[in-house]
DNA sequence: CCTGTTTTGTGAAATAAAGAACAAAAAACT
DNA sequence: AGTTTTTTGTTCTTTATTTCACAAAACAGG
């Protein structure tokens, strides 16, 4: 198992670009394409797809449609993913409005409240009580979750998904959660994300000024 | 400048631990705790803060208070920081609305969009058309914004920002934007996150079975 | 005031990731 | 058929990051 977090996400870049490499007609691609598609080194690229043996033709590069399919499967993505989230606030709400998980093959089964008013158990994407997550998440053998609920109910929200099976997480709460080592947490921190620029913002203009 | 991204979030989060701890009543905290919190060794914790010329107490560890104002500084947030967003959509809306900013000290000054339906000068956080952008950044010298506009759009508005005088871009297009040397871009790619946690979550379960 | 303990700060060692380099294969051209 | 060119796949090198380890400082207790 490679567990280099940032080669799996360039294998998500790749796969992207040769999405939209495809739809503009390219039959096959060059690793000097694709580096810089996403911005690294050619030989980055063919150490990459080397790493999880995909090869392609010496002087033919590879196959944009094989290649697509490759990844697709190292990636996990044969079929469609079923996915929970907690908490329909601000982002649960633009989460299950957003229209980008389709086109990835990943679907949100249903949202997770614990206020009644927001309940809507025939919609789309159904939003039920907490209460249902372990009926409905072990009846659909789901094991991602997404955490967009406050702060504080974090952990004992993740908590409640651990015990209903699930075995990975996204998380937008701004905490670090405490999770067994087999589960796999991703963090989204928008504030974080914001605070980084900024320092980078202001160390660039200093560094113009000294 | 010390150009470690990995270590300038860890700072950020440092800094969110320690208003936690500080919350709970510390006055000061050791490496140890911090290294705790934030899921990292203390040699790291130290390391970082040597690297940043911030330094403690031998025994008696640092000062919850100084050190939070040390960070601070460092990262840029003794004043304000005033952010735009282009894109009124799904995760324009949820920026907007979401409470997690201001606790950190960044403002959302005002949203531009493109549908003239969504204009509304007197908000709290006005919507302007994209034109107005130029005049307000300018006037009020906004160095950051926020790209949550189609993918399509996306590098226009990028330059348009550029043109601007916007010099750091948290961009939430699933996409990579060309921009020059000196300008700072991160990326929120939710798909990719999500991705990612799939891809642990199957890596795990096959090597469980293996 | 001395001794023992704790915790920092940093230089050296280990690990991990990225980049360069090049032989080998495949196609294209002559 | 042979030569040239292109592009992969992999090994070796370099660079970056993390971890270890320990001397020096600070406090506590006798």
């Amino acid at each position: 198992m490679i567990t280099n977090k940032s080669c799996i996400i360039r294998l998500s870049r790749y796969k992207n670009s040769l999405h939209r490499l495809r739809a503009l007609g390219f039959v096959k691609v060059f690793s000097d394409n694709l580096a810089d598609a996403i911005g690294v080194l050619p030989s980055q690229v063919r150490k990459d797809f080397s790493l999880f043996g995909i090869s392609g033709n010496k002087r033919g590069g590879y196959q944009v449609d094989t290649l697509i399919e490759k990844l697709n499967t190292i990636l996990g993505k044969e079929q469609t993913q079923e996915v929970i989230v907690a908490g329909l606030g601000n982002i649960g709400n633009a989460l299950m409005k957003y229209r980008g998980f389709e086109k990835e093959g990943i679907r949100i089964s249903a949202c997770f409240d614990i206020d009644s008013a927001k309940y809507h158990r025939e919609a789309a994407i159904p939003v039920l009580p907490l209460e249902e997550m372990k009926d409905f998440v072990r009846s659909k053998r789901i094991k991602i979750g997404v955490i967009a609920v406050p702060d504080i109910a974090a952990q004992s929200v993740l908590d409640m998904m651990l015990a209903c099976g699930i075995k990975g997480v996204l998380n937008f709460a701004p905490l670090r959660l405490r999770v067994p080592e087999d589960i796999v947490v991703n963090n989204v921190n928008l504030e974080l994300e914001l605070e980084n620029v900024i320092y980078f913002v202001n160390a660039q203009e200093k560094t113009k000024v000294g």
